[in-house]
DNA sequence: AAAACGCGTCAAGAACGTGTCAAGAAACCA
DNA sequence: TGGTTTCTTGACACGTTCTTGACGCGTTTT
């Protein structure tokens, strides 16, 4: 997931930018104004950076420099003006891209892209992590003490629908119907003996849980 | 010394960036078509491409894609075409920036500032390691104890891909789609074949393998 | 209190995936 | 064109994973 700190004050581009950006998938940080760009860039982990140059409160280019100063997060200018002297400034001052407006949607999103994909090395890789066991989504990998634990396909399956939902209690019928398919959506017994695998591989004390948990009668969660 | 790139094949203009690019102190290394433009980049060390997509040989976007299978040096396109479009294409190809003609000096000397301070810091080398052999992706050659493995396309395009990947588990669909073409997503077989042939070629001891693991059902994985 | 239900556990056969060898077909190169 | 390399395909043994049934235990319902 890439999130997106963008910086305009016209609330309508601000508001159309974040519908559209959350709509292809990212998480959107709005900032209406130079102070709270800065502040927000602290609290949230950003991958990426959309400015807009016309701030009320303070210079485009000292928010550029105010990032700068301790971040190498991508950042793509959005400015009305075509001057080339304003361009240079912005590249110099530290940005790494300057659209001008009007700019088609499609567009940005390719700068965007560009973007995530160099400033990608460093983000938030998706982990998820118990005192337990570590589960590594994007490489289908689950360790456990450091030592990687072998799942089957199933197994994994299983895992993975619940680590999406952390704390969220999920249906029996759901995991079925997602990881066998709508018409197993009554297998529970299927249930019964994967979970118990699951637990026997992951858990301290499989028959006493503490990350697998069972709902009787409804579902199963997955604690931190 | 910043070492730049420049694929254009106009001569006038190759000979215009080639005279002020070097005024302003970059080593300039000139290519009039991709092909030359591939070879220059492999024996140069280039700091930052600036690539006109209008070339006589092949595609720009080819280009493109021909030095991102190796490379992560920033690539500036020049183009004469303001579609949205194509600026879309070529970001997605692997561009890091989209100028259009006609375009100030000073500009895209600003843009080239800001790919190369960019690019400064990875130098990243397109070589992986392992205790046993080596791959060295820009070469497309591989070694074992210092010596030279032969292998044939598909074995090097199926080992490219894992080893791209390192630590992440690969879904057979996966490799057999961008190796053989998606129409082949389910002919496993030849995955087995070709896993073996890598293993025998590569492995100690090729029945149980270190680097190039299996996970029954999933897929395959390069550990280091 | 007994029965019914849901859950966890274990084990075994069936089904499926994988490694290996080998040979014919196709592509490539000189 | 002939010779070589590479790709595709088949057969089989082996290992893993999935499915299924049986049983014990605890909780809830009758």
């Amino acid at each position: 997931m890439t999130t997106v700190l963008i910086v305009d004050d016209e609330p309508q581009i601000l508001r159309a930018l974040q519908i559209n950006l959350h709509a292809h998938g990212y998480t959107v940080v709005p900032a209406a104004n130079g102070t709270t760009a800065l502040a927000a860039a602290q609290t949230h982990a950003i991958d990426v950076v959309v400015l807009d140059l016309g701030l009320p409160d303070m210079d485009g280019l000292d928010v550029i420099s105010g990032l700068r100063g301790w971040s190498e997060v991508p950042i793509i200018v959005l400015s009305a003006r075509h001057g080339s002297h304003d361009k240079v400034e912005a590249l110099d001052a530290g940005a790494d891209d300057y659209v001008t407006k009007p700019f088609g949607l499609d567009e940005l999103l390719a700068r965007l892209r560009a973007a995530a994909r160099r400033g990608g090395s460093q983000a938030s890789q998706p982990l998820v992590t118990t005192p337990e066991f570590t589960v590594d989504l994007a490489n289908k990998q689950v360790s456990r003490h450091g030592e990687a634990v072998r799942l089957t396909p199933t197994e994994w399956n299983v895992l993975e629908l619940l680590v999406r939902n952390p704390g969220r209690l999920v249906s029996q019928a759901q995991i079925l119907s997602e990881v066998w398919g709508p018409a197993y959506a009554k297998e529970t017994h299927y249930l019964r003996v994967y979970m118990a695998q699951l637990r026997r591989k992951l858990e301290v004390d499989p028959a006493n849980p503490v990350h697998l948990l069972t709902e009787a009668g409804m579902g199963y969660r997955f604690a931190l």
